[in-house]
DNA sequence: CATGAATGAGATTTCATTCAT
DNA sequence: TATGAATGAAATCTCATTCAT
């Protein structure tokens, strides 16, 4: 009689297709768009469960959020840029930043909705909060070894340059649909991902290997 | 009988209302999450008047977009970079880009939360694509004219240039709140904004004026 | 096609619908017991309009209250018992609070149920605070009149005979149908409603007409 | 693996937490209004075991009710007026009856609801209705010895008396949060219910003092 | 054009109860 | 006996939209 739901009764694995589903559908629909029916279907979960494992909707989302910094934080705390020479690990540093959002395609759209609501849910993370990025660290100390080994000529504050990289990845995969209609092209296309990367990286290393004052002054 | 509301009669004045009403909620709430009672209330409008004047709330929403291309169109075929020399026009651009920001707060929210539809709407609008930015073109001119007069030394797709000034500004204000909450600073506070544009005029200048090969090459 | 709630465009109607179906409802359910299913089929009426009319569910209740204590009120003020020597009025003032409860049925169940939230609605209600009861300023009066004329010998506190006199009367109504399977008759029936009445009226006068000391003392 | 929950294995004790707690609760909230889940906590005690020991909500509280008249039963069987002069007979009797709501706090919301239901649960008990009370039979002798010793004139229907005694207390309780926002002033207090205490039995045994006949006729 | 009233579809959440271990 | 997980039915409330005047 019932196909919908199999009777599971394994708690981590319904959590886990809950997370999953909610992840999803949040990221395809934001807070208010999502329907806690469609996360529960694609969940192959009884719709209830979502209250008892979370408590609400909102605690859901909660939990997605969390898990998401999560993630990308233990990825960034694997890049190991110190044995590079400081150009590369520059290089690598921006070219990990753009291709997560690649490989993480609901990265984006989350917390673009996320901002839409003022952070209102993030705020409330104290676990989110103790996750520090360590980018920023790491993009401070390659500026100083490349400044030490004069291939960085420029004295750059390394948040700006983190919102900087951060921005010009995030930026063309949360407006893409808007700039695909404008610009008349596909952005999302393979071809035009590739492009706007090479772009990127040597935009930066460009920018970074520039002095202030012009050569010529 | 009825004194509650004034009757007006006055249809421009009552789009016009819904219009600036409309832009606020959408943009602080989104399409779903905005309440067409929210907005008429702050149209001091009878709600009935949204479908008088627009059919429904989507149509009201597809309104609002156009006109917000509309204005930013407007603004931008107001910048005269033609007489200016390449480098004092590159400023101009990438001021004027940061600064509409600035100063329409509901242009970013907006186009973030159009986006997380997948332009749905926008790409109904045959007057929003008609509308072309002529941004990209005044981009192509001015690098042209800089690498003639030595100043750009780089070969750079106008549209990358175009989408990286853009979202160089755009990410900050659309993911100010997360931002905010990750480094524990207000980088919506005026001294933020302000360090934020000075280094996001710097940093392309820089990169614009680099030579592919490192001069010590 | 729809049969079930006429389209009336009779806000009064409306209103006053649901109030008789609202009372009825919760008389005999309770706050929490009640359906609003139930109150809007009752009242033929479109279930939105609760909300539309009243706000929630809750809201609907205190007007409940509201109205069915103004009504009371109202009718205790026709009381003229001024005119009447204190014996008289003293019985009439008993038998018209009996009474009411036996013409107003909805009555005590729907101060039963308030009582069981604690009277959390009715504190909320500020015009019910101001509806004061004369019942207990007749009491006294006519209390001191006997005194004076010698009919009444003993010396009571008003508002201890008001509670008495009411408590007599709503006990026996509240408590009907325990006492009715507990004693194995119907204390429903007419019959017994006019033992209870009688019994009443016969005990107070009674009590009223001793001296603290008997007469034999 | 499981640790939350201490593992009792008493069902004895089990029994009674919940039988405790589901009277607290359901005294507070009512049958609809009490939650299967509060029960459980306040016990202490796995949800399901409600269940296990009871069948359902609904069995569990007339379990609580039976509890409830055995309890009460018991009690004023323990009274032995026999021995004593009718006017201390008739006194102890209205003190006990006021005094066990006093003591018995749960006791007053708990028939209050089960009035509100139509005494729809303790119509199917048997064990209740096995309970006779014996009030009324004390009260009959009593008043039967009081009016061959003299000090009774009046002719009065025990279950009259019994219902008037018990409802000039219990009203005072029932209704005590209603009254006392209407008279402004806190019902509960020690001080009052000494008050209402006093009046009950100083009014009832004036009414029994009485001759129907005003003595001066 | 404008208004207040009314409606229907659907969303979140609650809660008693049952299942599997 | 006892436990945590799971389920289904239903309840309140929201909200875009339409109706009648």
């Amino acid at each position: 009689m019932k196909r919908s739901a199999v009777v599971r009764r394994n708690p981590q694995d319904t959590r886990r297709r809950l997370l999953d589903a909610a992840r999803s559908v949040f990221s395809k629909r934001g807070l208010e768009g999502a329907r806690v029916d469609d996360i529960a279907a694609l969940a192959r979960v009884n719709k209830q469960l979502v209250y008892y494992h979370f408590g609400n909707k909102q605690r859901l989302y909660l939990a997605v959020l969390e898990e998401t910094y999560a993630k990308i934080r233990a990825e960034e705390l694997q890049l190991d840029l110190a044995h590079l020479p400081p150009l590369e690990a520059m290089e690598q540093l921006i070219a990990f930043t753009f291709d997560y959002y690649t490989k993480n395609p609901d990265f984006v759209p989350l917390l673009s909705d996320e901002n839409l609501h003022e952070a209102r849910n993030l705020r409330q993370s104290k676990i989110i909060q103790q996750l520090h990025s360590p980018l920023v660290e790491m993009i401070g100390e390659t500026l100083q070894r490349g400044q030490k080994s004069g291939v960085f000529h420029v004295n750059i504050d390394p948040v700006q340059l983190y919102i900087t990289i951060a921005g010009m990845g995030f930026f063309y995969y949360s407006n893409t649909h808007t700039l695909s209609v404008i610009f008349g092209r596909n952005l999302g296309a393979k071809a035009a991902v590739k492009t706007r990367r090479k772009h990127v990286i040597e935009f930066v290393m460009g920018a970074l290997q520039t002095s202030p004052d012009p050569p010529g002054a």
